[in-house]
DNA sequence: AATGCGGGGTC
DNA sequence: GACCCAGCATT
């Protein structure tokens, strides 16, 4: 694609411009190796702005990869609850297991060592291998993708997984073969000239060469080389096929509450939204006597029961139509899991652990406590209200 | 090569 | 609504 092209004419213009443009985010401030890949795996398909507010707080919490290591399951979860894609941060605790054992608690400077951790792939391998130690590889995401394609009027369908291993194949060696002039690799911090450029071309895609909308290339360093721009077709690239339509899928949630307890459980192990609590739901829109039906079940007393509003979440794969019902029930010494701190000593979580069972917890705690995901925040609010 | 996996923003 | 996002693992 870029056979036309010599990375030094597309460098020196883009290093240049991110010179003066680069945003001033969290995880540039000290491009440390743990800094750089917690920043990396929270932004795989994940937008800068919603990744802001995570960051600083999960440094604090685990500022270094033993601490990530020795975190306890639940407390990750909480960290992570509302970033999606949970097994990022479970794969991320993996590899710091890993690297806490083969590596000495240090990330490994070595691309093909980096690649072979836990959630670690090209792109992100390629980010910290770059940003973190000055290795010149390339970090392909689908902003590079995008300014690439665009630049060179290639229409090659960026889904393919071989156009985007021939990207970094092709960007890799040039990479490697780039010269920087004097002047200008003493103003990039650190002289890291592999990882201002990977920077650069991300931010450029962020920021210029935008993925919605038309691009705002009059700011663009690229401009004046740009095939999509003198081809007046910016919009046409990249191409890109389409995504398999999602699946609807009804479901009927239920907030259980016994006075100022409510039932939530632990989602399987595997999955959607692994591992996280949820309120308890069922397959199908469920009639209220069916409701019911499961609450007794589940050998609960039901006293009274109310239709809550109907609400829909959508996944990137799946859209739930949810229906609601509010439970009140009878206070009983049976069933679920109504005093965690009697018995065995064993904690709610445990006991939840795998076994998919009802929990009772205090309202106010299941918020504070548990990682509930955003799917069921048309139902979180009934955790704290009260029945009239 | 195709599919599963979140949640939020933009147009 | 549709599309997209600093992707990766699994099959």
């Amino acid at each position: 694609m870029l056979d036309n092209y010599h990375l030094n004419q597309l460098a020196e213009p883009l290093l240049a411009w991110f010179v003066d443009h680069a945003r001033v985010l969290p995880w540039r401030e000290r491009p440390e190796p743990y800094r750089v890949w917690v920043s990396e795996i929270m932004l795989q398909q994940t937008r800068v702005e919603a990744v802001k507010p995570y960051y600083e707080r999960f440094l604090k919490a685990l500022p270094d990869v033993a601490a990530l290591a020795a975190c306890p399951e639940d407390q990750l979860m909480k960290l992570w609850e509302g970033l999606g894609y949970y097994n990022r941060v479970r794969n991320m605790q993996k590899a710091a297991v890993t690297v806490t054992e083969e590596y000495d608690g240090v990330l490994p400077a070595d691309y093909g060592k980096l690649l072979e951790l836990k959630g670690i792939g090209s792109y992100t391998a390629g980010a910290i291998a770059s940003i973190a130690y000055g290795i010149p590889v390339p970090a392909v995401d689908g902003n590079v993708l995008r300014i690439l394609t665009r630049v060179a009027a290639d229409d090659t369908d960026i889904m393919k997984q071989s156009f985007r291993s021939a990207v970094e194949a092709q960007l890799g060696e040039m990479m490697r073969e780039l010269t920087v002039p004097e002047e200008l690799r003493r103003v990039l911090r650190d002289e890291n000239v592999p990882g201002a450029l990977n920077q650069a071309m991300m931010e450029l895609g962020a920021t210029v060469c935008v993925p919605n909308g038309a691009p705002l290339c009059e700011e663009c360093p690229w401009s004046k080389m740009c095939l999509a721009r003198a081809q007046g077709r910016m919009m046409d690239f990249p191409v890109k096929s389409k995504a398999k339509a999602r699946r609807i899928e009804e479901r009927t949630v239920l907030v259980i509450r016994d006075g100022e307890k409510v039932a939530i459980r632990k989602r399987p192990k595997k999955g959607l939204l692994a591992g996280l609590y949820e309120l308890p739901n069922l397959s199908g829109a469920l009639s209220a006597k069916e409701v019911l039906s499961y609450v007794k079940e589940q050998q609960f007393a039901p006293l009274r029961i109310e239709k809550l509003a109907d609400a829909k979440h959508i996944f990137s794969h799946i859209e739930w139509r949810m229906s609601g019902y509010a439970i009140l029930v009878e206070e009983a010494g049976f069933a679920a899991e109504k005093e965690p701190e009697s018995g065995n000593g064993r904690t709610p979580e445990e006991k939840a652990d795998g076994e998919g069972g009802l929990i009772f917890v205090d309202a106010w705690d299941a918020r504070e406590r548990y990682a509930i995901p955003s799917a069921f925040s048309a139902y979180a609010g009934y955790l704290k209200k009260e029945f009239d």
